[in-house]
Formats: C-alpha cells, structure tokens, sequence
DNA sequence: CTTCAGATGCTCT
DNA sequence: GAGCATCTGAAGA
C-alpha cells in the first residue's frame, strides 16, 4: 500500500486534520508493522492560534520541527514523561501541524499492549482495553515514539501513514483538550474525531 | 461513572 | 522557577 504523498500534508491543517481520520498509522518496530487506524486528531496553525508552540512565528530550538517541510513528524515531551505525535502540515516556513490523539489498532496488537503496560493483550483489564489508545501520550507508549523521531520523514520508514480505506462515519468536532490557557483560541473546535 | 493528586523533566524567561 | 497539547490509580457516588 502506497503512503500518503507530501502533497497530501502540504494543505489547510484543518483539511489535513479531517482528512487524516480513517488514514493508517504505521510503525515498524523490532521488525514488526504496528497499524493503528487514525480516530482522533487536532489542528495547531502558529499563524493565528495561541495553542500552538509556534504562535505568531515563535521561533526556538523545540518550535524549529514545526517550520519544517509538510510531512514531518513533531515529537515532544509534555508533563516531564508523555511524548505527543504531529505531523507537520502546509508549506515550509508555516508551522502549523495536526497532533494524533487516538487509534484503533489493526495490527500488532500484542506488541503494542507489551509496551503499554509491560503484559499480554489478554491480561489486560476490561478498562485498559476500552482505553488503550485514546490519547497522544498512549499512542507514543504504545508504539514506542519517543522525540528521537522528531524531524523525521514520514514518507519513510520506519513512521509513516496509509490512505483511508473504505468508508468511515460522520466526523465530529469539538473544542481541542488541554490549551485553557490559550485564551480565545481555547474554544476554536479544531478537535475532530471519528467513532469506533 | 466521577474527581483528584501526584509523577516527572524539558523548555523558555 | 514556572508551566506544560498527559496518564494512572485510588477513592467516592
């Protein structure tokens, strides 16, 4: 299966957001393909949002990833031991990127579930199931992404993303989790999700 | 189901 | 030194 092309990131960070849904996460670890299907995602536009590390241009040695070119992967530590995943959108020179806060998992199912809470698929508990990768700190446990891919290419292995296939349900969207410091721009309904 | 506290370290002022 | 795009386990309703 073919990846998705630059282009494809190379647009609006909210089309990109939407358009993302439904795509497949892919990541090669210890010679093994984890698949997630994306379910849960959120825009940042330094142009305009003071959400966003990079607002109005801000420039520093974390931001420099999100003025890469589109198709870049953004990694950061948050709370001193979560990382969260973005993929940077629109052309060079724009920061702007749409972080990954949810997955359904497709493949390696067993792997990801080992590196989440260090046990089998089937020991985990019914409520570590329905939770297991519904956020951006939980998708990097589980698939071991840590800032050392900060910068990479996701037109190459081993991180990179898959075309929707089917169909997929309405798209909802609501306000973005966790920026109530970012004043206006704390309301702007830039979280999109999909049910599973 | 809900709230709540605590863990933890990097980045920028 | 302050603050942070989070998660977990415990406890209560």
């Amino acid at each position: 299966m073919e990846r998705l092309p630059r282009d494809f990131y190379n647009r609006d960070t909210l089309t990109v957001a939407r358009d993302l849904l439904g795509c497949v996460l892919a990541r090669e670890y210890a010679g093994e393909l984890l698949l997630g299907r994306i379910t849960e995602t959120e825009a940042y536009i330094g142009r305009c949002d003071k959400a966003c590390h990079a607002y109005h241009y801000k420039r520093t040695r974390r931001t420099e990833t999100l003025f890469a070119r589109p198709g870049t992967a953004y990694l950061y530590l948050i709370y001193g031991m979560y990382t969260c995943l973005n993929l940077v959108t629109e052309p060079e020179g724009e920061p702007a990127a749409v972080l990954i806060r949810g997955l359904e998992p497709l493949a390696g199912a067993e792997t990801m579930a080992r590196l989440r809470f260090g046990r089998d698929l089937g020991e985990l508990t019914a409520y570590q199931r329905k939770n297991f990768l519904n956020g951006p700190g939980k998708v990097c446990k589980a698939m071991s992404l840590d800032r050392t891919l900060d910068g990479h290419d996701l037109l190459t292995p081993p991180l990179y993303v898959l075309p929707r296939q089917g169909e997929i349900g309405a798209i909802r969207c609501g306000p973005r989790i966790g920026v109530d410091y970012a004043q206006e721009a704390k309301d702007f309904p830039w979280r999109f999700w999909i049910e599973v």
